[in-house]
DNA sequence: CTGTTAGCGCGTTCAT
DNA sequence: ATGAACGCGCTAACAG
């Protein structure tokens, strides 16, 4: 029962071999009779055709790598599962890398990726650190089918698909200066990655259309972009004085924000407004729901798979990038 | 440049493909000469070898499948990633499934799987919903190589790896008892899943311990275990009167209520308590955090694949289940 | 419409 | 220690 090939269905089904695999893949040449007949003979023998043979004689292994940063903050776990789906409904697998939010493990996971026979590659890239990408050169020499996904890496700009960063943070934070914010403090990870260049730029660009000027001390750099980098930024932020309003880079970041300023006794929105940036499935039931820009996950997820089997198709496809818009979500954490 | 073989790596290195193959599978066989011969050439030719034709000769695929529910809940994301390493630690790739928390489409995502030849199968159960199980039943009897991780299937009681969910209810159900709490209230979605079966379990111990009664009134069934279901239960459950305290079946759902405690204007901890289950990465940055057990997701991880590769070393290995002790972690959202 | 046959690229015998 | 030859299961090109 462990190796039952396409011989022996053949065989049961009284055809050669030829006849019996242009069945099994539903050829238009092949007579209904004969079709059913192989079916049966499948059924029976409860055959599964080989995928190694089949990939070796088409050289499609049928396989999508996918590249995730890591699974601690949500909003990589949701962008994962969407991405998922998509390739799923292709017919396809996906094969799943973890970066660990380094560009050398990255570059290894990659390797093994392409070990395994991937026929293209979905990048959520690295989001710190200092940044060697010989490896993604390489491939893109190739032309290899690659799509970066959520952001991109400068030296790379091609086949990307994420939203418009910079209008996101636009819109919120001239929404909190309507609000009658001033002192806003934008806080996050690594200034040196595109996600944060972008969003600081959208934080010049609303502070600009005031005519207010911005301080130094607004932007905030933590050594990281989870909860702890929140912990670390807010006490930075503090000793600048108590700011009207925090910006985070997203929303775990947030989250960790808020509930440090609760246990020092400050109130929010009250005392001071927390935003955050991505709009994960829980930033809406949280005690104080997280006003937020959301990202589409799942169109973000479509479209970056439709251009990877573009590309997987004809890899010399023109190079894209498609940039979504992004939604202010206001809830309660930004109210006045 | 796209299909350099190994015939092409024994050429340049002037030896033959089989002498090729074994150095590079670092055979005992060759010389060191000769392999370092190799070495370069398959350096110089950036040569990679083809999984398939490897996959067809060996027929070993190097990969797994692993089955989630959704990642819409992050504990399924943050066990996945841990999944993901103890596979890649072993030189495994991992192959995504999503069940969507239906039984249906996890027979379809396990036939897929299938389809691309994965050695073996880590399986998160579907936690609602009817459980038609025909699909495992027929690799249980094959003696595929099979483990469920974090919960199983009744049917199929068989190489599993869960923490022990009773107890921790117990211990949480217990702490709350001697807090002073009284009337509590425990919240799920599908009570005929194993995971809220055991759960339950453990609360009666609690209150049989202290010599209560438990009314029926203090068992609430949401329509899922999400924090939508968070939301129903808790109106469900106000119905009956005002709880002391509320234990979710998971932290997410434990944010939901919370979330709708505070908008209906009760104080957690003061007016009502709140625990959950899981303890996820954001459930301690909670604006109140939350009070959980806590499942040793890594070690359940390690476990579960550890098992999983006895199994396919050896199909006839006696069937195991592996049970790991919760931790209580105490904080806010309980305190008296 | 169907049967025959030649690879796909690699691992693994046998010989040498 | 190394080379030659075969087979893994399937697809596709060619015959008929």
């Amino acid at each position: 029962m462990e190796k039952t090939t396409i011989k022996d269905v053949a065989a049961l089904a009284g055809v050669s071999v030829g006849t019996a695999s242009m069945a099994i893949n539903d050829s238009p040449r092949i007579s209904e009779d004969t079709k059913k007949l192989v079916r049966e003979a499948v059924q029976k023998l409860d055959y599964r055709r080989n995928p190694f043979a089949r990939s070796l004689s088409t050289s499609f292994s049928r396989t999508i790598g996918c590249l995730i940063p890591d699974f601690q903050n949500p909003f990589f776990g949701e962008l994962a599962g969407y991405l998922q789906e998509e390739v799923d409904s292709r017919g396809y697998g996906l094969l799943l890398g973890l970066t660990n939010r380094s560009c050398a493990i990255e570059a290894k996971a990659i390797d093994k990726l392409l070990d395994h026979g991937v026929e293209g590659l979905l990048i959520v890239p690295v989001d710190v650190g200092p940044l060697n990408l010989s490896h993604l050169h390489k491939l893109a020499q190739n032309h290899f089918p690659m799509v970066f996904v959520s952001s991109f890496y400068k030296q790379i700009p091609m086949n990307y698909v994420m939203t418009q960063l910079q209008e996101g943070s636009y819109m919120l934070t001239r929404h909190l200066l309507e609000q009658g914010y001033r002192s806003i403090v934008i806080v996050s990870g690594d200034p040196d990655q595109v996600p944060f260049e972008q969003r600081i730029a959208g934080f010049y660009q609303a502070y600009r259309e005031f005519n207010l000027e911005i301080s130094p001390s607004q932007i905030i750099r933590a050594s990281g972009n989870s909860f702890q980098g929140g912990y670390e930024a807010i006490e930075m932020a503090l000793r600048h004085g108590k700011p009207d309003a925090v910006e985070a880079i997203n929303d775990v970041m947030a989250m960790g924000i808020i509930s440090r300023l609760k246990a020092k006794g400050y109130k929010v929105p009250e005392d001071i407004a927390v935003a955050g940036y991505d709009d994960l499935s829980i930033s809406g039931i949280q005690e104080t729901p997280l006003s937020t820009v959301k990202q589409p996950l799942q169109e973000m997820a479509h479209e970056g798979v439709s251009m990877l089997f573009q590309l997987i198709r004809n890899r010399e496809e023109i190079q894209k990038s498609i940039i979504l818009s992004p939604n202010l979500v206001l809830r309660k954490s930004t109210e006045r």
